[in-house]
RNA sequence: GGGCAAGUAACUCAGCGGCAGAGUACUGCGCUUACAUCGCAGGAGUCACAGGUUCAAAUCCUGUCUUGCCCACCA
């Protein structure tokens, strides 16, 4: 670096030319890193971290970005503390996710999956996914992640299905999955069941009706009920109201003849009724409530399914009401029953009407065959891991999310009506398995089990998991009671749940609302380091990152800041001997005479600098050892150092100014990697060959 | 309905008992042995509100308001 160079970093030329290096040197595997004497825990050797895989359908997101940051800040600084590091990457196939990609592709040639049939469309999807699935993983390198990606994992390897198959059969085998005829929730578009996870809620403006119930008897009274669903009141089989309810006491046990049909249906007493809301008499729909599913149990209701897993009105509905859509059917049903002068009101009404994660699409409650894991010994396991501190929650407030719904938990079910995934290994059983019940094998199947592979051997239990905290149940209880079932250990001791990316509104990031920021963009405007400073800058104690652009603007001027302070420390000692002190030559008693002030001063401030990043990184704070740099860096040594260096020449001087750069160069290089090592490969004395490999100080 | 979190400079946030801070934006001056993506100097705040504890409160306690997020079978 002489002094014709460009005084500004140039991030676009560097970044990709380092990468390919570090990918070359074979350093990202723990294969060619020995663990070092000097690491702080002696008798741990590893450090693994399993990679969220990201669903084969995404594109980096500032989530992702953040995670990543997030997870190769860590690697990296164990890196540099001497373990032997893994970081394994991966791909989720995400059943329903995917499906839908490839049909909507399919949409456009007018085609449907099942024009295809089951193998043909398989196959499109693997295409697709050998095509697109890696993409995301690509983008993970632009922001430097130091994954190992020659143990690059996918959910549907061939050994991962055989885990999976495994998993399926052990718990076939004690008798936790079982099959049954249970209500659930079904996409009508997507053809598919789903879990309670698997729901999204929107608002939705409507109205409570209110619906004249005639008494069966010949006194011509009647009842009210108030309900948002007129339409499924063809499936009603009972009105339930509280058994304290003295409104009704009398009418109890008596019948309603049940308008536009020709049945006659109990009033029953019932404890889930509450009294407070619309008249405190429900309609029971049980083919079409888990609630009233749960009411219909208690006094033996029969179930009368009037919607079809399409969406439409089935003939049981009756003959006039057959295949209309649910919302055609609802007009219907209200204009039958202001003709017979059976509504009594409307009121406005808004509530949360749950909604498809995958499509947006509203959820149907409808009965159905479907298979269940027993959740009552897994979930208990699960508790017990987290209360016994075998599995470290952090911020600690999360492990309440975790806790509370694993208490109130019901069987999971884990049958999927759609063909991308794990088929249930029965014979003649067409479904597929929840994708997250391959998920909750992560951190074992990654490693081979349940082959007894090396790697199981060696790196299970994995260390730290860093995950979004919307995943808390659907994927980390799960992979815990997973790992506590097959492998009689947590997989992980440590969750980092990392904050939210929210825009300045406090509200989601989302594509589809446009409120997004994409990530790849901001590496292209401002760099992967300043992209990942930036992002680490804003990792605070909040359950949200208010993201602001302004702090990644401040990483691409400190990326430029080191790497101009850089080049004035390598100006200094051009064309002189100067060897790399060690910290114990630098702490002499000989060395030490020869120091002015400042010198002292600034070795002083960079072992507090290295004393504070090494506590925040154990208690991941991030932002806060962000800042910490930053202030050391920009402030005490350029600002205060270097202009004092510049009055000052000794050869000691120019000793200390290397020491203290090389030393923050390895405590920056966690947080910004590229521009850290394109000026370590400029030092001009002995060194390690890469930066990634050198001694954190401790 | 229950829970979590946040409200400090124009914006994004630190600070969490002892003289109110940073980045961005703004004003003025400066190309000085790296850096103008910079340096120096400066303006800018009833620390949401109301009580309380304390010699001392942005910081601890109580309550209120506003906003955001999660959970929940009020049909």
């Amino acid at each position: 670096m002489d002094k014709k160079t460009s005084a500004a970093y140039n991030p676009k030329e560097t970044e990709p030319k380092i990468y390919r290096q570090w990918e070359k040197s074979g350093f990202f595997s723990p294969a060619s890193a020995k663990a070092s004497a000097g690491r702080p825990d002696k008798k741990k050797k590893t450090y693994v971290i399993a990679l969220p895989p990201p669903n084969i359908t995404g594109s980096l997101h500032m989530g992702h970005a953040l995670n990543a940051t997030i997870q190769d800040i860590l690697i990296r600084w164990k890196r540099l503390q001497g373990y032997k590091t893994l970081w394994l990457p991966g791909t989720d196939h995400a059943g329903i996710a995917t499906q839908n990609v490839v049909e909507k592709e399919l949409k456009k040639q007018g085609l449907t999956r099942h024009d295809l049939g089951r193998e043909k469309f398989l196959r499109k999807v693997w295409q697709w996914k050998e095509e697109y699935g890696n993409r995301i993983l690509d983008q993970l390198k632009q922001i430097g992640c130091s994954c190992d990606w020659s143990r690059t994992a996918f959910t549907m390897d061939k050994d991962y299905q055989k885990a999976v198959e495994e998993v399926f059969l052990h718990y076939y085998k004690k008798k936790w999955i079982y099959q049954g005829k249970r209500v659930v929730n079904w996409c009508p578009r997507c053809q598919t069941s789903l879990s309670d996870l698997e729901l999204e809620y929107k608002e939705e403006k409507t109205h409570l009706w209110f619906i004249k119930y005639p008494l069966a008897d010949k006194s011509k009274k009647h009842l009210t009920v108030a309900t948002t669903r007129p339409e499924t009141m063809l499936g009603d089989t009972a009105v339930a109201v509280n058994p304290s309810d003295k409104r009704y006491k009398t009418l109890v046990g008596k019948k309603v003849a049940l308008p536009l049909t020709n049945r006659e249906i109990p009033i029953v007493a019932d404890k889930a009724i509450e009294m407070e809301f619309g008249t405190g008499a429900v309609k029971v729909t049980p083919a079409h409530s888990m609630t009233d599913a749960e009411i219909a149990q208690r006094h033996n209701l029969p179930s009368i399914q009037v919607i079809s897993d399409k969406g439409r009105m089935t003939k049981r509905a009756s003959s006039d009401f057959a295949s209309l859509t649910v919302s055609d059917a609802r007009y219907k049903v209200i204009e039958e029953l202001k003709k017979r002068n059976l509504i009594e009101k409307i009121e406005d009404y808004v509530h949360q009407v749950p909604v498809c994660y995958r499509c947006g699409n509203k959820i149907e409650q409808l009965i159905s065959q479907q298979w269940f894991l027993k959740m009552d010994q897994l979930a208990k396991m699960a508790i017990q891991a987290v209360e016994t501190n075998q599995v470290k929650f952090h911020p600690l407030k999360w492990e309440k999310v975790y806790l509370d719904w694993l208490s109130n938990i019901k069987d999971w079910c884990i049958s999927r009506q759609i063909w991308w995934g794990h088929k249930i290994p029965i014979d003649g059983v067409d479904d597929v398995l929840d994708t997250w019940f391959s998920s909750a094998l992560w951190p074992l199947a990654i490693l081979g089990w349940p082959k007894k592979t090396k790697d199981l051997k060696e790196f299970y239990p994995t260390d730290t998991l860093s995950t979004a905290r919307d995943i808390i149940n659907l994927w980390v209880a799960r992979m815990v009671f997973s790992g506590l079932e097959f492998m009689k250990k947590a997989p992980f001791e440590n969750v980092f749940i990392h904050p939210t990316v929210v825009n300045k509104e406090g509200k989601r990031m989302s594509k589809s609302l446009g409120t997004g920021v994409d990530p790849l963009k901001l590496i292209d405007q401002y760099g992967a380091d300043a992209t990942r400073f930036g992002l680490a800058y804003q990792v605070l104690d909040n359950q949200d990152i208010k993201f602001s652009e302004d702090s990644i603007l401040a990483g691409k001027k400190f990326t430029n800041k080191i790497w101009n302070a850089s080049r004035f420390v390598l100006q200094q000692i051009e064309g002189k001997k100067i060897n790399l002190s060690t910290p114990s030559q630098i702490k002499s008693a000989k060395f030490q005479k020869n120091l002015t002030g400042a010198d002292k001063k600034i070795l002083k401030q960079l072992a507090d600098t290295a004393k504070k990043i090494n506590a925040d990184l154990e208690k991941f704070r991030f932002g806060h050892a962000a800042h910490i740099l930053y202030d050391f860096f920009w402030r005490d040594f350029c600002d205060k150092y270097i202009e004092a260096v510049k009055k000052q020449d000794t050869k000691e001087t120019k000793q200390v100014l290397v020491y203290v750069l090389t030393q923050s160069l390895i405590l920056l290089h966690p947080f910004i990697p590229f521009v850290t090592e394109s000026i370590y490969q400029k030092l001009p004395f002995k060194r390690e060959k890469f930066l990634m490999i050198e001694k954190w100080p401790i």
